[in-house]
DNA sequence: CAGTGTGAAGTTGTTCACAGCA
DNA sequence: TGCTGTGAACAACTTCACACTG
């Protein structure tokens, strides 16, 4: 019975968060070559460029519904189109960013998101020197201006960029105004209601794995 | 035969990485309770906060060496030490930044860093409006002073926030110049000799599993 | 033979189950 | 009972092994 359940919806195997994250770089890659011409690329290229295993690049491969050719490899033109769809890059997804200080600025021009049909459409912060001015061409509001915007804008992705001690309240305030996903680069841990997104992305723990592998080869 | 030879070293288990990376969080955590004066926590109660399973906290906390009372928890102030040690926090690390952007200029000035005994010493860059600024009280040099600089003020982190473009030869630079560690914030993957360290900070990833999920919910 | 594709084995990390303690 | 601490079961991810293809 169970079984039966379970087998209706058979063709979304449930995609490794690993492998979505390698997407985006994969895209960045393959992007690359298409552009300078390069009509194939093999698992073993992108795996080498990448540093990763090229079974694990051909099973992520496998995920985005794309076929290679033996011998050849996968076609740049259609691994792009392949990966873009994948990651929903052909659909627009725009968002609001609260926290218009220097975190805030380097997400609104960081290059990293061009041509991802990802855009930070507007920034909020209570900062009467800020608000009113402009980031990259990102506009700056009042933050009471939020909800209203996010409501007529269709936004559902909010970004916090603001101090810690803020964020869990800023999070509150945007579930009430109707975002759905929350990415938070606060360095503290943000609690949400279940149906809520949340990315939490804390810088920190980067720079943690390398002092730590730092230390060790020290001691070698 | 093998066997022996692997047991010569037994003290030092290897820690996963998860842990490490969570390490930060602990401590941010666990600091402000001690700053509120409270002098006990207990791991179900971290577990709450930071949102994880509470025997993934004590396993975690058992890497410190610290030792819990039943019934009561961890000392803050015990467990504060315990982790600043182990993360390396009580020594100095300092580091160099290439590619004073938004992003470099937002990493300087990160507070995440703050009483992390993680310092960013100097930022460089090969623009002329730049050079002889400062962010944040962080001077800005111009690239040509790195090696000299590193060398003496025995420098071996990296962070590299530059364009796509230019971040490998930037790595290449930082290698030769005598960097142990790179952090880089560009958008592609950075090849290295084996001896160094690289970490790759891809903003980009969380964003690819923040839509995923996005496209998920939708779905249902 | 240099590729894709895939099931099986191995590894790593997480969660469970339970002993011990105050 | 509410906590620490730990070995065992489990789940997730990666790597290996190999069949297949032009």
């Amino acid at each position: 019975m169970e079984k039966i359940e379970q087998l209706e919806r058979p063709k979304s195997v449930a995609v490794p968060e690993p492998t979505i994250r390698r997407m985006p770089q994969y895209l960045h890659f393959v992007k690359a070559l298409h552009e300078q011409g390069e009509p194939f690329v093999s698992s073993t290229t992108i795996a080498r460029m990448l540093r990763l295993d090229s079974t694990q690049v051909v099973k992520d491969m496998s995920y985005t519904g794309i076929t290679g050719r033996t011998r050849v490899g996968f076609s740049t033109e259609e691994l792009l189109h392949a990966i873009e769809n994948f990651l929903g890059y052909n659909r627009k997804h725009e968002a609001f960013l609260v926290g218009a200080g220097y975190l805030g600025s380097a997400l609104i021009q960081y290059n990293g998101f061009r041509d991802s049909g990802f855009k930070i459409v507007a920034a909020f912060d209570t900062d009467k020197k800020k608000i009113g001015t402009e980031i990259h061409g990102v506009p700056v509001f009042s933050l009471e201006k939020f909800r209203d915007l996010a409501s007529r804008l269709h936004i559902n992705i909010g970004i916090i960029t603001t101090p810690a001690g803020v964020a869990q309240s800023i999070a509150d305030l945007m579930v009430v105004w109707g975002i759905k996903a929350i990415w938070n680069f606060a360095p503290v841990a943000i609690s949400v209601p279940e149906n809520i997104i949340v990315q939490d992305t804390h810088i920190y723990s980067n720079l943690a794995v390398i002092i730590n592998k730092l230390g060790q080869s020290n001691n070698r």
